[in-house]
DNA sequence: AACTACTCCTGGAGGC
DNA sequence: TGCCTCCAGGAGTAGT
């Protein structure tokens, strides 16, 4: 699903490909997808270019000369674009495949930019929205989801990142990873990647943390971007990596599949709802945890 | 403050 | 084949 690095891929793409040119039409398929402010709509657009493209966490705004529209890609949202003499450009979440025929059933819009190009936005469960603004507005609208620190931002420093944890002291990890507005930009993929690569369990309670488990998971969520962010992000679907699959992710969607690491096999379980993969392993239950040494593997086993 | 449950949705998987 | 149920989850909200 659409989490930082995807959505980083879809902003890459508009800036390189789109930005500067002229909407020439649109298609709204699902008028359900557009939340627009009083006095404003979609069929604004045709005849204005497209000025500048910006994102904070998983949200993503585009400027054009008369209204920004704002974009959450939610669980499945989409953004592909093609035609026209630009090498193209598909992000988010891989269903339909990246290649498939659009407009698809699932298709809410399409935008089309000169010469001859289109920009599909596509989500299957349709959770994705679009929010039309005044562009004068929309810095004060994207702050007023109260977001942390931007992962791929300077402002993500391991101090401010600290301080940011000190404030969810009781909040067990993943939980407050989740958290938007401690840090913006991780989901389910990357929570678990992240507290892989730091060896730290996703039950541990933040107030617990040693210095040096800080910076193992500054380190961790800086080192799961570096991977993800140039591959566009992984493709997982229904639990599973989309094929090509690479290392990455190196346990999400892996249950059942040895630790890349140390050869354990990667176990399955819940936190606060969501499916959570770790290696029993490299991220042992935390000490003293009313859990208990093997809970981790009791719980996968359904015990 | 932290957590749970529910809502928005669809489609794929698995059971029978 | 064809029903049926379960499950996936970002984020907002309400309740505990």
């Amino acid at each position: 699903m659409p989490e930082l690095p995807e959505v980083e891929a879809a902003r890459r793409g508009i800036a390189e490909q789109l930005a500067g040119r002229a909407v020439t039409g649109l298609e709204l398929y699902r008028p359900r997808l557009i939340q627009a402010a009083p006095g404003l709509d979609l069929d604004l657009l045709p005849g204005h270019r497209l000025l500048e493209v910006g994102r904070w966490g998983k949200y993503l705004w585009l400027v054009f000369e008369p209204l920004a529209a704002v974009v959450h890609l939610k669980l499945t949202g989409q953004l592909v674009a093609r035609g026209g003499s630009i090498p193209g450009f598909a992000a988010g979440h891989p269903v339909p495949p990246y290649d498939a025929p659009l407009p698809h059933k699932s298709t809410a819009l399409r935008l089309d930019f000169a010469p001859g190009i289109q920009l599909y936005l596509t989500d299957v469960r349709h959770f994705a929205r679009v929010w039309l603004l005044p562009v004068d507005e929309v810095d004060n609208y994207v702050e007023s989801f109260a977001l942390g620190p931007d992962l791929l931002s300077p402002d993500f420093s391991f101090e401010t990142f600290c301080r940011r944890l000190e404030r969810r002291q009781a909040g067990r990890l993943k939980p407050t990873l989740l958290d938007q507005s401690v840090v913006a930009g991780i989901g389910n993929i990357y929570a678990d990647e992240s507290l892989w690569q730091a060896r730290l369990h996703p039950e541990q309670v933040v107030g617990a943390l040693s210095e040096d488990d800080l910076a193992r998971l500054y380190e961790g969520i800086q080192q799961t971007m570096r991977l993800a962010v140039p591959i566009g992000g992984a493709r997982i679907l229904h639990g599973k990596a989309v094929p090509p699959v690479g290392e990455f992710p190196f346990v999400h969607g892996r249950e059942g599949q040895p630790c890349p690491r140390c050869g354990t096999t990667i176990v399955k379980l819940q936190v606060n709802g969501r499916g959570t993969y770790l290696c029993p392993h490299c991220q042992p239950a935390p000490v003293g945890s009313p859990l208990g040494a093997g809970a981790t593997q009791r719980l996968a086993a359904g015990e």
